[in-house]
DNA sequence: CTGTGATGTGTACGGTCGTACAGATGGTGT
DNA sequence: ACACCATCTGTACGACCGTACACATCACAG
C-alpha cells in the first residue's frame, strides 16, 4: 500500500462533503463546493472521486459509522434489564434534540439510496447495522420491524416539521416489542 | 375567475413534470426539462411557477390526491369486519408490486419536504391524509403509528432494493392494531 | 369597440456544473 | 541514482441552469 503525498487528503474531503450536504443539502454538494469547502482544488476531488456517487457513498458510509458508535455508547440498547422500548424512544429524543441538522444529513444520504442505485448497499448496511445491534435484545424480525418504526417516526418528524413525541414513540415501539415470539414471526 | 388562453396549460406542465422526476429523479427536474417534457416553452413554465418549489409543490399535492383515490377505492380499508392489518398489508403489496417507478415518485417528492420547507405542509397532509383513512378503523394514536410503519417498510425495500415481505409487513402491522386502546395510548 | 391586464413567447446573460487533460511534484522500488 | 507512477494542480470547454426582459397575443370589463 504506498503511502500518500497527503495522506489525510482524500478524508479531508469527505468530511468536507458532509458539512456541505449538512449545509446546503445533496442538492448543494459538486465536485466544487466540496473542494471549496476542504480547502483543495477541484482537481482534487475529481482524481480522488471519479463521480459524485461515489463521494456519497464514502460520505454515508462515514456517516453511518459515526452512527453506529453513538449507539453502541449508549449503553442502555444491551442491557437486558431495561425496557427496550423505553430506551429507543428516549435515545430517539436525544438524537432529535441534540443536532436536527445531523440527523437530517444522516436521513439525506441514506435516502439518496432512493434514486442511487450505487448508494444501495450503504443503505442496507445502516438498516442492517441497527437491526443487529437490536437482535441482541429481541428476534431479527422484531428487529427489523422496530428500525422501520423509527423510521418512520423520525421521518414524521423531520418532514413535517413536528416536534418529537417521546411518549407516543414508547408507547408504539411498545407495542412492536411486545408482539415479538408469537404466531407466525417467521421466528 | 378569469378564463384562460390555454385553460389546461397549467396542469400539462404539472404532468410534465411527475414524468420529468418518475424518469430522472427531482435532480433532473428543472424549468427547461419541464417545459421540455410538457412542449411549452421556456418562458411557460417560469410564468406559471416562479420557483421550482412551487411545482414541486404542485407536483407532491396533485400525486397524494391521486394516492388517496387509489386508497379511496380500496374499500377492504373501510370494512370494519376485514382485519385491518392484513388489508395494509396487501395494499403495500399491490402498490409496490404494480409500479414501483410511481411509489418512488411519490416517496421522492415526499421526502423531498426534508430540505424543502415549502414542501413540508403538503408532507403533511399526505401523512395526516392517510391517518385520516385509518383513524376511522382505530384510535388517531394507533392510525398515525400505522402510517410510520408503513413508510418505514416500504422505504426499507425501496432503499435496500429488498423485495417485499407481505407477511412480515401483515405480522408487525398486526402488532401495532392489536396495542389500540391500551394504558397510556393518549386515547 | 377599445383599453388594460393576464398570459404566452423568444432570446440573452451570468453562473455553476462535470469532464478532460497536460504538466508539475514527490514518494517508492530497484 | 534512476525511473516509474500515484498524486496534485491549473485551466479550459461545452452543457445546463435560473432569471430577466421586451414584445406578441388574447380575454374581458367598461
Amino acid at each position: 500500500m504506498p503511502r500518500r503525498y497527503d495522506p489525510e487528503r482524500r478524508q479531508r474531503i469527505i468530511d468536507a462533503a458532509m458539512r456541505v450536504v449538512g449545509e446546503k443539502g445533496i442538492a448543494g454538494l459538486s465536485h466544487r463546493s466540496a473542494a471549496a469547502e476542504a480547502d483543495v482544488p477541484l482537481g482534487s476531488t475529481t482524481y480522488h472521486f471519479k463521480t459524485l456517487d461515489e463521494l456519497m457513498v464514502a460520505a454515508l458510509r462515514q456517516a453511518n459509522e459515526g452512527f453506529a458508535k453513538v449507539v453502541a455508547a449508549r449503553g442502555g440498547l444491551e442491557d437486558p434489564q431495561s425496557d427496550l422500548a423505553a430506551e429507543l424512544a428516549a435515545w430517539m429524543g436525544e438524537w432529535l434534540a441534540d443536532d436536527r441538522t445531523a440527523v437530517e444529513l444522516e436521513y439525506e444520504l441514506y435516502l439518496a439510496a432512493l434514486r442511487r442505485p450505487a448508494l444501495r448497499p450503504v443503505a442496507a448496511e445502516c438498516t442492517e447495522g441497527l437491526a443487529e445491534v437490536l437482535s441482541r435484545r429481541t428476534d431479527p424480525v422484531t428487529a427489523r420491524a422496530l428500525v422501520a418504526l423509527v423510521d418512520g417516526i423520525c421521518l414524521q418528524a423531520l418532514l413535517t416539521g413536528a416536534p418529537y413525541d417521546e411518549a407516543y414513540a414508547r408507547e408504539v415501539l411498545g407495542r412492536v416489542v411486545a408482539g415479538a415470539g408469537r404466531r407466525g414471526a417467521g421466528e
